[in-house]
RNA sequence: GGGUGCGUAACUCAGUGGAUAGAGUAGCGGACUUCUAAUCCGCCUGUCGCAGGUUCAAAUCCUGCCGCACCCGCCA
């Protein structure tokens, strides 16, 4: 079924072309929701663009354009306004029909992909022995949100974790391992990751001070690459540590990641090279083997190297990030791959991108989808700053650890629910509250991320994030529980109405939440296309505004047949559309609340 | 110095070349014998950073300027 605005599209197309021949047979028809509810529910801007290569005026070929154009069966006779603006408003009898028909599809009318793709979500990515921060949580929740809707729409997608497991920060812990705590090296679970910290920090602290610890370093670098047994224990000591507290952090969120971290690709990085000056893209400047990049200089205004050979030759995250480019493509087979890092990064993925392109390891006919974007995406996003737009800290000044922050907003959220419990004389279960609470503030937090277009800074806020009114995750999670509540209330088994019940559309707010339902596949293929997760927000805020209106409106409970069932039916509709639309999301609805 | 991004209501932010630029919050005023009022309704708030340009039409595209943030040779 395709969706409501692609067959005006196509309506307007087949009038153009009937109303001023078959040489407009390509012209976009300019066919867009209305800018304002008052113009009804489309609009056409298609008679101001033609003006002058048709030479008449604007309202004249909006005149002729609405002559042949057929669409009685979904609109009411079209309105020409303003300078040549064509307005359609959608017949109730058609929205009617196609609430009926989504009732029985258990993707409620949101299409899959004509063409499926092979996708690699990059996402997350945190470090070996380093606490997990606020960006790769902000990384996380829009990686994971992405993934959710490419797999809704029928992708194979690959979620790797990119983790920092590999590198010279390495050979500094063992390092450091050796000398302070040698019983960590041989026994599980000595150190606790929160020592890990300390311990890098102590590590990092020697390396800059020391030079005989330097070398020390650098030999153990030498040690772990050539594979040495105890070396590679420490290592994965090290790991192993760091997972469990990472896991904690996904299994909060409830985000499943594949890891492949940076020392999967420590094999084929000599290959990398290999290619790379087999294809004579490489120069050795300064002892450094580089790729000189086009459009990118330097402050005297040279061309600017990506290094992909230290002097020392080691090898960098370029070279790793060149080696998982070209694995993801030529062993994976990917077709897409989004890198969702903060927007810091954009130069590097330029580059890196750019090298790939030129090795030619983007084969021909993935070079770009069939809307021209490309293949390669870096998905940027903002920094996470604290109240005022300073550097996010705890009171007593430190970077806030991702799982302390997670637990205060499930804290405050607990408080907030006691608070109205007490209020309205609820008394409930420990395990009501926990769940409840656990819910609303790990939505709340991811709620409040994705909201916002990822592209720009993000001021985190508990008092925002857990407001209970606004564009908030409790607002919607409000109205799915109202939803519940009436079939609680009324016995009624939802599944149980049957699909192909009844729909009558009277009341403006019972027209107006039919034709918000009926945008669901159409905000999904937008997602899909832009990767901005927060149009998805804005339509299911828009959904649970619109569904509070109808509650507000008109009674469901009360109202006498054939009315009740009806407006029973767009209550489950609307459940299953919040519910579907926020699993997107990677939030959970509640029962109750 | 070069590059990238941003600049929209008191605050936090949407905004797809289209009509009178929108939400939410805060503020003010209403609506609960009702399916959970965690809701709904109304009012108030604008030099879309500034100046040009392209266009029938610009917050949106282009150029310059101002301000802020981030990036710029062997960290990731």
């Amino acid at each position: 079924m395709n969706s409501i605005i692609e067959q005006l599209r196509n309506r307007f197309s087949e009038a153009l072309v009937a109303a001023f021949g078959s040489e407009f047979a390509e012209t976009d028809p300019l066919v867009v929701p209305a800018s304002n509810p008052k113009f009804g529910d489309y609009q056409s801007n298609l008679a101001m663009s033609l003006a002058k290569t048709l030479g008449q005026k604007p309202r004249e070929i909006a005149q002729q354009i609405v002559q042949h154009l057929e669409v009685s069966k979904l609109c009411e006779p079209a309105e020409i306004a303003g300078p040549g603006f064509i307005n359609l408003t959608l017949k109730s009898s058609y929205l009617e029909a196609r609430l009926n028909a989504i009732q029985s599809d258990s993707q409620l009318g949101a299409e899959k992909a004509k063409t499926p793709q092979r996708v690699i979500v990059d996402f997350s990515s945190p470090n070996i022995a380093k606490e997990m921060h606020v960006g790769h949580l902000r990384s996380t929740i829009i990686g994971d949100s992405i993934a959710r809707i490419l797999e809704f729409r029928n992708h194979d997608v690959l979620r790797l974790n990119h983790v920092g497991d590999w590198g010279t920060q390495f050979g500094m812990l063992i390092a450091y391992l050796r000398e302070a705590y040698p019983e960590a090296l041989t026994k599980r679970d000595a150190l606790e990751l929160e020592d890990l910290v300390k311990l890098y920090q102590k590590a990092k602290q020697r390396f800059d001070e020391d030079e005989e610890f330097r070398e020390n370093s650098r030999q153990e670098v030498v040690k772990l690459q050539a594979g040495e047994e105890d070396s590679i224990r420490a290592w994965e000591l090290l790991c192993e540590q760091s997972r469990r507290e990472f896991q904690v952090i996904y299994s909060l969120l409830d985000v499943e990641l594949t890891e492949r971290g940076e020392s999967f690709y420590n094999p084929l990085l000599p290959g990398v090279i290999e290619d790379l000056d087999y294809q004579e893209l490489t120069e050795v400047d300064a002892g450094a083997k580089c790729v000189f990049l086009e459009g990118f200089t330097n402050k005297a205004g040279e061309p600017l190297p990506l290094i992909v050979q230290k002097s020392n030759g080691g090898y960098n995250y370029a070279t790793t990030d060149l080696a998982a480019l070209r694995y993801r493509i030529q062993q994976d087979g990917a077709e897409r791959i989004i890198y969702v890092t903060d927007a810091g990064q954009a130069d590097h993925f330029a580059q890196v991108f750019q090298v790939a392109r030129r090795a030619g390891w983007i084969p021909e006919g993935v070079k770009g989808q069939p809307d021209g974007s490309p293949v390669l995406v870096h998905v940027p996003f903002g920094l996470v700053q604290g109240e005022g737009g300073k550097k996010l800290k705890t009171r007593s000044g430190e970077t806030p650890r991702l799982r302390d922050l997670l637990q205060e907003a499930i804290a405050r959220a607990r408080a907030d629910l006691e608070t109205r419990l007490q209020e309205e004389g609820r008394t409930e279960s420990e395990e009501f509250k926990d769940k409840v609470a656990r819910v609303v503030g790990i939505s709340a937090v991811k709620y409040a991320d994705l909201s916002q277009n990822r592209t720009s800074n993000y001021i985190f806020s508990y008092d925002k994030m857990l407001s209970l009114q606004g564009n908030t995750a409790p607002y919607m999670l409000y109205a799915y529980v109202r939803i519940r509540g009436i079939s609680r209330k009324g016995n009624i088994n939802f599944e149980q109405l049957g699909t192909d019940a009844e729909i009558l559309l009277q009341e403006e707010a019972e027209l107006v939440l039919a034709k918000h339902l009926l945008q669901l596949s159409d905000v999904l293929k937008e997602v899909e296309q832009d990767l901005l997760p927060n149009r998805l927000c804005q339509y299911l805020f828009e959904l649970s505004q619109k569904f509070n209106q109808f509650y507000d409106r008109c009674p469901v409970l009360q109202a006498s047949e054939p009315q009740r069932t009806s407006r029973l039916v767009l209550c489950h509709l609307t459940a299953r559309t919040l519910k579907l639309g926020l699993s997107l999301l990677g939030i959970p609805v509640l029962e109750r609340m």
